[in-house]
DNA sequence: GCTAACATGTAATCCGTTACATGATTAT
DNA sequence: ATAATCATGTAACGGATTACATGTTAGC
């Protein structure tokens, strides 16, 4: 049960969300706010070599639009571990030390079969972060310093954060069913 | 100019504070909110064993509470190198993409020796982070799907993240101004 | 004709993780 | 006695970064 790096679920859910060559990705890695990855040729080839080993992309370079180009699509395997991968739950473990994997598996989301994951996902993220906010709040309770030291400050960023980041679910929950209304009826 | 392993500015900047032993080091990361660094003995020993090779900390045997213990503690070079850490600038791709090593320079901002350290950093965090959610604004303006998609609404996490954090950045440094008052007169 | 953009890779190095390995001391 | 805690390390492996290396095509 190894984690696969966040680099290559990444790569496989943007080629889930249409084909196209590594150039392309990294370019979308340089110009968009997803640039927390890195667009430079040594990472992400040799991350789209191990999906290709692991049979979980397939490249052609019949379908690509210039020669020397290889145009890449997830496998059938590679479709089902995207689901997998999409499919996890939302652990407060996830919620405190990996809420980057949390947001890049909620932004491919949509590509979930189930509807229902969506509002599942952020109704369980709400409740997990606004749950380690209030874990964050108690351990600043036991600091107690009399002149706030930047660590003490430091802890109450966390705490501002994680609320952001509940009250963003609980939002972003209810504008999702608001747009998908017309599915339930 | 390469840039020193965040987890090796940490552990410096702990032993800055109070000389442990590398076990003490581990607890912190294992018990505290910091444990966004594994405490694992594989990547502090090592990490302690670099700093040491550099000149940045000493360890004596003799001074340890218990036999085999090392009690580690910054040399001259070593604190030297902390503030010339904690005296780097705020700058926008920190900002965007390194979040978590300025929050780590803040919590040990308190042991630079200009007073005036912890203001500036949170206005220039303040502002760097106000103007970075507004470029997410713009960028998200163009996304501008009908129903609304996962990756949009991710997006918009972003946004309300950086907002979150300069509202905190503003608060923090009115509230250390208000602590640190009696100093300025 | 030249420059920017398109396109793919490899090599060296460093760091983090996991697992392994060992031993002393304190509390029950 | 024996378990938990204190204490320090090494080895194997994998992945990320940086720099290097190369070639094509489209637009000016």
């Amino acid at each position: 049960m190894k984690r696969r790096p966040l680099l290559e679920s990444a790569l496989l859910g943007l080629l889930a969300q249409r084909p196209m060559t590594g150039y392309g990705l990294r370019r979308i890695f340089a110009t968009t706010p997803m640039g927390l990855f890195s667009d430079s040729p040594g990472s992400v080839y040799p991350a789209l070599a191990r999906l290709e080993r692991d049979g979980l992309v397939r490249a052609s370079r019949q379908k690509a639009a210039r020669p020397g180009g290889r145009l890449l699509e997830p496998t059938r395997r590679g479709r089902a571990e995207l689901r997998r991968w999409l499919s996890l739950p939302v652990t407060r473990e996830d919620v405190a030390r990996r809420m980057d994997e949390l947001l890049l598996r909620f932004a491919f989301l949509d590509q979930h079969p189930d509807a229902a994951a969506v509002e599942r996902f952020l109704a369980a993220l709400a409740e997990e972060a606004a749950a380690y906010a209030k874990e964050l709040r108690a351990q600043a309770r036991k600091l107690e310093a009399a002149p706030a030291s930047t660590g003490r400050l430091a802890l109450e960023h966390g705490i501002a954060a994680y609320r952001a980041t509940a009250r963003w679910a609980r939002r972003a929950r209810d504008a999702w069913r608001k747009s998908h209304a017309s599915d339930a009826i």
